[in-house]
DNA sequence: TATGAATGAGGTTTCATTCAT
DNA sequence: AATGAATGAAACCTCATTCAT
């Protein structure tokens, strides 16, 4: 991930040789998620692509094979940075479940449910038939991996005698659903519905948080 | 999906000229809400539409103005029939609010959930962006009249003293949010996960169910 | 080859619907061969292919399902007839062997070597290596074929004791090579000297058809 | 292929400024020679060639103004040592026409007909028309001088009184036309049919040369 | 009404060539 | 001299839509 370490002698010129590049990979990759969840897979061009990032269309292959590629390198930059920040946060967690999953939650909102990245959510989830390799990556790095991590919280609150069930895949889906349904409702209908815009949506969220949370408690 | 009945009565000659449609809207609107849930919107060929329901590309257009017309038919048609049937259920009901909520869910899981019309869904929710006009159609004649459904059962049970909240946005939202998932997983990630689809699960839907129901009840 | 036989019964009206076709594949591949003999393979535009034949670039493609389809079509139609013409006229010969040499090598080069036929198998010559499923249908059914005609005809000079040697690969080859080679040079070379056209060809094809006889036949 | 020769003389450091060229022409004629021969003109990519002699795209422009720059470079540095080497050859030799012929002709099948040049004949004959001006270069300078190498030959039989015609253009083609063909069907079809491969050739070759001598010398 | 041939705009992809370092 | 990023024209191919019968 970083470049080897040299043994703290400075590291020589580059050598770079031939015209600097203008773009890169990550670059473009920023533009296509932008275009991609704004527009759908099928009608972003990837001339429009590569124009936003200030570069012509044959540039862009020179990063990427095709467009599907470029598809498949969206996915997997996208989601990877967020999951392992969630990791982090259940590894460290001392406290009330409840607590823990009021954490995870909505950081889960602030950090993928108010940004693109909600849009990539509901972009895969549209394209997953059309894409089912891509659609299987998502599915084995993105997905189980997040359900792991709520599954681990439940666990959490599970031991230690507040939460009434343990955390199999159908508790998991049924604390993720109302958060997730949220995020694809305001890239799927915001632009048609006052209602599933997400701009006061902090209480809303609070709510629905509450409302799983409850479901997962015992009564008092 | 078959011609109407003809109430017995024989039918003599018809007077008016020319023959009968040999296909009719109702026949390709079904082939063509098959194709649109199998491969999506772009991918969906309007020959392909054509030669599902036995007639050349051409007549296609003597139904339908343009792909987006035909898109427009197959949500139209394809919500206004289950809506009535749960909304006449919410009407007749006795009793109490949970079970009324139990009736509902698993009739929509039932007649929605596991048919092509979940994926009707899933499928407007992936156009949404790219026809708001049509997304307008759905979120009015279709969420918000589903909402209000589900809203008057919560409230029902909220009248009864059961429930702990009324049927307002965010609790609806919460209700349905599980099912809704599970519905999107299915028709999105079947094909790559085990874990996605729907075999067994009946069972899966009744957690779900008892899962929200908990949520709204008043502690015991 | 010709459309079944429906015993006698005058075939009814072919009932045909929709718009009468303005070309045939037959026409197009006729504009193909064309283009493909004079610019060669790779330098053929579709798009030209259909202005030729008075259609657009869309509507080869009702006809040929892309540019390699259509290739092979070319091959195949072709050289099917020309050969069928040259079994016929091996089997019915009677006479001197020499004679029908002589018959053979300048009805090939009449029908074959001065028209397009000529340029079909300097162009099969050229994209062999990029074809190899279309080069070895070509090396089946054309030069196979082709050389098992003229091996029957050396026999056949052979049994009758006219020819020194019989109708083995090697031969067959050296008796073919003359006429072949100026067939490619024509094809390649017309267009830069003038020593390489056809023009008054006759004479130095009946050179080179004595020339090989000379070798075949037994010293007087 | 090689630097050249220096003579034994010991190169003190070079008064000229900068470095050699780390490559030269001939490296890039070498290995475009390669790919040229092996996939045909259009389907030889300039990157390739690079590639394959070790250097950059942009540095194949400081040495070829453009791809057809380069082919004819080919064409030119490929033929002129094997002609050379003919022209020496028959201006030595002493003894029967018969001979001479075979020592020719079995000389250029080692030299041309076993090797890339071979591939190279049929690379010129496949793209003649594409590129007149190196057609004309070719034929000049190469079919010319190898035409003018074998009529000399042949009129050298034909004055000792061994042959019974003399070297015009016509004898010179039916003589040349086995091998030709030969090494055209050998770099076509080879992928294709064992019987085009080139593998016992010797044999075969020998059985050429002698079926276009004994077309060439008077009966006994 | 029904057909199926025809269209052509629009997309992806390739690659010879240029250019700044 | 050498590089390698960048370009953009051009080719193939698709498919929604039109049209003549």
């Amino acid at each position: 991930m970083h470049a080897p370490d040299t043994g703290g002698n400075p590291m020589p010129a580059p050598a770079r040789r031939g015209r600097p590049a203008l773009v890169s990979q990550d670059v473009l990759v920023d533009h296509a998620l932008d275009l991609f969840v704004e527009k759908g897979y099928a009608a972003t061009r990837l001339e429009d692509v590569a124009l936003a990032a200030g570069v012509s269309k044959g540039t862009l292959y020179l990063y990427f094979d095709s467009k599907q590629a470029l598809f498949a390198a969206v996915m997997r930059q996208g989601f990877v940075p967020a999951l392992a920040d969630g990791e982090a946060r259940v590894a460290q967690h001392r406290g009330h479940g409840a607590d823990l999953m009021r954490e995870l939650l909505s950081g889960w909102w602030r950090t993928i449910g108010t940004t693109r990245l909600g849009g990539l959510h509901k972009l895969m989830l549209a394209e997953a038939r059309n894409f089912p390799d891509i659609a299987a990556l998502y599915h084995r790095e993105v997905m189980a991996r997040g359900c792991r991590l709520i599954a681990r919280a439940i666990d959490y609150g599970h031991a230690r005698g507040e939460f009434r069930v343990a955390g199999d895949a159908r508790t998991v889906h049924a604390v993720m659903a109302p958060l997730l349904m949220r995020v694809l409702m305001t890239h799927s209908f915001a632009c048609v519905s006052q209602s599933c815009r997400t701009e006061d949506g902090d209480a809303d969220i609070a709510f629905s948080i509450e409302f799983v949370i409850r479901a997962l408690e015992k009564n008092v």
